[in-house]
DNA sequence: CGAGAAATTGAGTCTCTTCAAACCCCGTGG
DNA sequence: CCACGGGGTTTGAAGAGACTCAATTTCTCG
């Protein structure tokens, strides 16, 4: 199954048609080398953009030169629905590692959206998660940085099994840098190491090579109070 | 001009028919007194909610006992079209002054949507927009305290300005409390405070029993940074 | 093997929080 | 008409968490 669908499927059902018409949609894929961005900031893209491998992140660098993540992009995600709606993109979409992506015209999306109302329900619905997500990574969920920190590590895991990319048998394939982290996580590298180094004294994850393995996962949720709830699946994690 | 138009016609360019199906659609006011809560958290709800006068906010109790409140809502805001796309809201809605509120089903929503694509268009934006500005608070936008909170002040001011409810001559019809302000800005009531009264030190603005007043609004403006772009005016003030 | 990137660790500083107390405004009842 | 009470506001002081600076180690890849 294509990484697209098992992504959708999951969000709403859709018709075996209109899973046909939405990955017709799809053009060539390309490559993009990791640091570079895939959509600039301020810019009016022409087309929705369609994750197929790697890690990317769409980002803000605030007028103190910090950087923002606000949320991770893994494969199956559509990244720039956003400008679809807003014309006008107000962050940038840049890669972690290297990726391949493709897109969809917007246009298409307007004609899909126009044909299959259930598409662009599932379109409208996928925004909206992402914002949930971004949502509840600025507020912290009022959590102390320990559980913040275990708590994105879950999120992370269970996104990546959700397309097939992760197992808990194997370390994720974790592409991100302690700065990347540190900048989602809207704390300072330094910080953000020291709380990992005691979830490492906890035993709940190691590292393995530029892998992360998750050792305890019960125990990784617990500390995080990991609910996957708002991340809105349809066969959420048991 | 209705309020709820004002509101709409400034995100989009809507058609008289469509105003006047949108209008059509709304139920008879009601009124809620202040501290109720208009749709609570992990409800259903089968209507969106437009409000007519007062002010609520989209909050959230995070887990320590703490409130966050994500937006502020005033006159003209369609308040609840969230629970139209996500079915299950994940967050509370209360009002923090005495507010009337009219409702539209989420059928009638549904089928303007159909007959009226522009229209839903508009609804979409208008989603993305609140969840445009709940970000920006969220992140704090990378500035430090003061500018924070200034820069909130700024935003409540441009937001009622647009829908006739303050002008600076006149003191703000500022209803919500510090606390409430603390809350919003995710700082402690304490804080907050203490930031504002070196605004007032700073003769940006001043407290007129239970109002506020904006002394300075240039001062405050580019204390702030306060640029109303991330509004998405149409119209933006000069 | 060497160079550059990333991760780790230590130390000092400052912001923001919490706790606590006093104050002020305003409506109510004697 | 004034004392009382309660919600909201203001102020002080002490402590904790997170940041920056900076040095060192480890990893990765050519």
């Amino acid at each position: 199954m294509h990484i697209l669908l098992r992504k959708l499927t999951n969000l709403h059902d859709i018709s075996e048609e209109e899973q046909a018409a939405v990955l017709s949609a799809l053009t060539r894929p390309r490559e993009v080398k990791r640091g570079d961005d895939i959509v600039a900031d301020g810019s009016t893209p022409k087309h929705t953009t369609v994750m197929l491998a790697g890690t990317a992140c769409r980002y803000k660098i605030l007028p103190s030169g910090k950087r923002h993540i606000l949320t991770f992009q893994y494969p199956g995600d559509m990244t720039d629905l956003y400008s679809y709606v807003m014309k006008k993109i107000d962050h940038a979409v840049g890669a972690l590692s290297d990726c391949t992506v493709a897109h969809i015209p917007h246009e298409t999306v307007a004609a899909l959206s126009e044909k299959y109302p259930n598409l662009q329900y599932t379109f409208w619905r996928d925004m909206m998660i992402d914002a949930s997500i971004s949502h509840s990574w600025a507020l912290g969920g009022g959590r102390k940085t320990l559980e913040r920190v275990a708590h994105m590590l879950c999120e992370i895991f269970v996104r990546l099994e959700l397309v097939g990319q992760a197992e808990l048998a194997r370390p994720l394939p974790f592409t991100a840098t302690r700065q990347d982290l540190a900048d989602a996580l809207g704390l300072s590298l330094v910080h953000t190491n020291k709380t990992m180094a005691s979830l490492k004294a906890k035993k709940l994850i190691t590292r393995t090579g530029t892998k992360l393995q998750i050792l305890n996962w019960d125990g990784l949720k617990s500390v995080a109070g990991f609910d996957p709830g708002y991340l809105h699946f349809k066969y959420p994690r048991s």
